[in-house]
DNA sequence: AACATGATAAACT
DNA sequence: GTTTATCATGTTC
């Protein structure tokens, strides 16, 4: 019961056995874009609604305000909203798509630096059958989590989440790591930030090569 | 008015 | 099997 029921790359991560929970200074660094790739490979859990849930993190993209016209925080606009994101790295920030989707992203960097990377992919390993039931009818395992909002779903992530400290032993969220992996990693650019102008090019959407859970490239990638 | 998407159906190959 | 169009839906500033 340890192993992902299929034949992808992860195959023979073995659940909280083996891994080991990421401290508070893995999310201090100042550079989200190395982070959104260090993140790749990384173990998502939540423990919520009294179920147990993990997956490994396999889809990515760096938001680094106040540059990135594309973040939320772009010119460091501090609202109620984005309040999170200037927080110190290591809390979520959880927030609605298009008034239907809840959004997972980990805030990095010190605190008044908003800088966040979006979580867009996972592929399930433990708690298979919670997460189908969350995510009601679909065909296919590889559907439970490819995507942010069927992950946010998957995993029973919503807003009452937002701000939660990632890196304590009980919280609801955090994210673990299962040792070193070697793994082959595409980048391109960012889904669904036309209005962004020049930064929409900006390369910062990061996916593990060959892996079946990552959402559909609709973008131009290329090996990094 | 715009938005860091998903499910579905209908039309293609 | 894959691509395309359409709509659902609520919060933000």
């Amino acid at each position: 019961m340890f192993y992902s029921p299929n034949n992808s790359f992860y195959f023979s991560f073995r659940s909280n056995l083996i891994s080991v929970l990421l401290k508070r200074e893995f999310y201090l660094d100042t550079d989200p874009v190395c982070l959104a790739r260090e993140l790749l490979g990384k173990i998502l859990c939540s423990h919520v609604e009294g179920s147990y849930c993990e997956g490994v993190i396999v889809e990515t993209e760096a938001y680094k305000a106040p540059e990135d016209k594309a973040s939320h925080a772009y010119g460091n606009r501090l609202t109620e909203r984005t309040s999170t994101m200037f927080g110190e790295g290591g809390r979520c920030y959880i927030y609605l798509c298009y008034g239907i989707h809840e959004m997972f992203n980990i805030v990095s960097a010190p605190e008044n630096i908003a800088h966040a990377i979006l979580i867009r992919a996972i592929e399930p390993l433990e708690g298979l059958e919670t997460m189908r039931k969350r995510r009601g009818r679909i065909k296919e395992d590889k559907n439970l989590g490819n995507g942010p909002g069927k992950l946010c779903k998957a995993m029973g992530i919503s807003r009452n989440l937002n701000g939660q400290i990632l890196y304590h032993k009980n919280s609801l969220l955090s994210i673990r790591d299962p040792g070193p992996s070697a793994i082959n990693i595409l980048a391109g650019p960012r889904v669904g930030i036309a209005y962004a102008g020049e930064c929409a090019n900006w390369p910062w959407r990061f996916r593990i090569k060959d892996n079946p859970y990552t959402s559909l490239p609709d973008n131009p990638e290329y090996n990094i």
